[in-house]
DNA sequence: TTACTTCTTCACAATTTCTTCATCATTTCT
DNA sequence: AGAAATGATGAAGAAATTGTGAAGAAGTAA
C-alpha cells in the first residue's frame, strides 16, 4: 500500500508551508503548488489521492479548478474557504469538493478532515475482483474458490492450478507449463506431482472423483477445464 | 446542552478576571490559573473543553504548554499572542492550536472565538467517524477498537494491523505488506515480526485463541479479517 | 536515572502441504 | 486380445509454513 498522496493548493506560500509541515507528519507525500493552472497541471502529471483547495486563487478561481477537476475524475477534494460563508461553501460542494474548512482554520483539523475523506472514498476495498465460471467463483484478493457459496479449503498449490486452469477453460496445458506455472520457473522435480495436485483437487471439487466433470484429462497431453457447456 | 468549561491560562490576573467575567456571563464553568505547570496539573485533572492560552508566561512558555497538552489529547486551544506577529501565529497554529487572537484583544471577540471553535470541533466528522465489522467498532479519531461495546486494550502497532484488516475484509495480505502500512515504507526487518503481532492481537480479539475466527491464516499468502468477501 | 510498555528476534514445536513412489486402472495401438 | 503407454490413487516421509513463549532491544514516561 502506497503513501498517501495531497495536492495542496494556496497562494499563501506560509499557510502551504504549515500544512505541508502537518501533512508530512502523517507521513503523506506532499505537492503544493500556488496557483490553479500548474495545480491542474500537476495534478493531470501525479494524480495525487486528494486536493486540498484555497477557494481564492489569483487568476484562476479555485472554483474553476474544481470544476475542472471534477470533470476529469473523482479524486477528492478538500475545499479552504476564506470566511465561514455558506454561499461559498455551498458553491463548493455543488461542484463537486467533498468537504470544506473555513479559515481561519487549523491544521489538525484540516489534515483530519482528509483522512476522514480517504477513508470513506476508499471504503470500497480494492474493486471486488472475482471470477465466475458455472458455479465456481475465484476471489483473487482472498485468495479463495468458492463453489455455490461454499467456500473450499484449497491448498496454496490446489489454488493456483484451479485459478490457471479456470481462468482458460478449454485450453490444455501440459504438466510442465502447469509445474512451470505453480512453482515459478527453474523446476527440478518429478513432473507427475501435479497428478496427484488434481487429484486432490478433484476431491475436493468434483461430486464423483471417479467421474471428472470439471478437470479433464486429456490423454498423453495434460489437463484442461471444462468449458461450461454441458455437465 | 451541558455547561461548557473553558480553562484559562494567563499570567495577568487583571486579564484573567475580565476573561473570567465574560466566559461566566455565556455560561461556561471557568478554570484560571497563571503558569504552566498548574495548567497543565488542572488540565489533566479537569478536562476542560477548550483552553484559551497566553503565549507569554512566567516559566514555561504557553507554547510549552500547547505542545504538552497536543501530545495528551485533541483538546482545542485558542491562543493569546502578545503581537500580531505572523510567526507566533503561525507557530501556535503548528503546535496544533486551533486558532490565535492577537492582544490587546476584546474579551467579546475571545469568547466568541471559542464559541466558534467548539461549534466547529463538535461537528467535525472526525467524531463520527467509525467503521462497525461485526462486533467491533473502529474509532478512528480515537485510535481505539471496541467489541462489543468495551474497548480493547491494543498497541499502535495491533491497533494499525487491526484496522488494515478490519477495514478490507476478506482480501489477504501479505506479511510485507502488512509491515510496509505498519512501519512504513522503508522496511529492513523481520518480516515474521507480523507473527508475533497476530498472535498477540488474536489474544486480544479471538475469544479462543486456538480457533481464530476473526483473523485467518491464508497459509503460504498471509492474513485476512474473516469477512463475507462471496455471496 | 528507573520503571514500564512495546517491539523485534529467535528457537523450536505444531501444523499443513508437497513430493515421491509403488501399484493399480485405463487408454491406445497393433 | 495383448502389449505398451499413460493416468489415478493411497500412503509415507520430506519440506515448508505457521504458532508460540521467552529474552533482549528499543522506546516512553515519570
Amino acid at each position: 500500500m502506497p503513501q498517501n498522496s495531497v495536492l495542496l493548493v494556496d497562494d499563501d506560500p506560509k499557510i502551504a508551508k504549515l500544512l505541508r509541515r502537518y501533512f508530512e507528519k502523517e507521513d503523506f507525500l506532499v505537492l503544493s503548488v500556488h496557483d490553479g493552472p500548474t495545480a491542474l497541471q500537476l495534478y493531470r502529471d501525479k494524480k495525487p489521492d486528494i486536493l486540498v483547495l484555497d477557494l481564492m486563487l489569483p487568476g484562476v478561481s479555485g472554483l474553476d479548478v474544481c470544476r475542472q477537476i471534477r470533470k476529469e475524475s473523482d479524486t477528492p477534494i478538500l475545499m479552504l474557504t476564506a470566511r465561514d460563508e455558506e454561499t461559498d461553501r455551498l458553491i463548493g460542494l455543488e461542484l463537486g469538493a467533498d468537504d470544506y474548512v473555513s479559515k481561519p482554520f487549523s491544521p489538525r483539523e484540516v489534515v483530519a478532515r482528509v483522512k476522514a475523506i480517504l477513508r470513506r472514498t476508499r471504503k470500497t476495498p480494492e474493486k471486488a475482483d472475482f471470477f465466475r465460471t458455472g458455479k465456481f467463483i475465484i476471489d483473487f484478493a482472498g485468495y479463495t474458490v468458492s463453489a455455490d457459496g461454499i467456500v473450499l479449503d484449497l491448498t496454496p498449490t490446489e489454488y493456483k492450478i484451479f485459478e490457471l486452469l479456470a481462468t482458460h477453460p478449454g485450453q490444455v496445458f501440459t504438466r510442465f507449463q502447469m509445474v512451470e506455472q505453480v512453482q515459478g520457473v527453474a523446476f527440478e522435480g518429478y513432473e507427475r506431482t501435479i497428478d496427484a495436485h488434481v487429484k486432490n483437487l478433484r476431491r475436493k471439487i468434483d461430486d464423483n472423483p471417479k467421474d471428472p466433470r470439471i478437470i479433464l484429462t486429456v490423454y498423453g497431453v495434460g489437463y484442461k477445464f471444462a468449458g461450461d457447456a454441458h455437465a
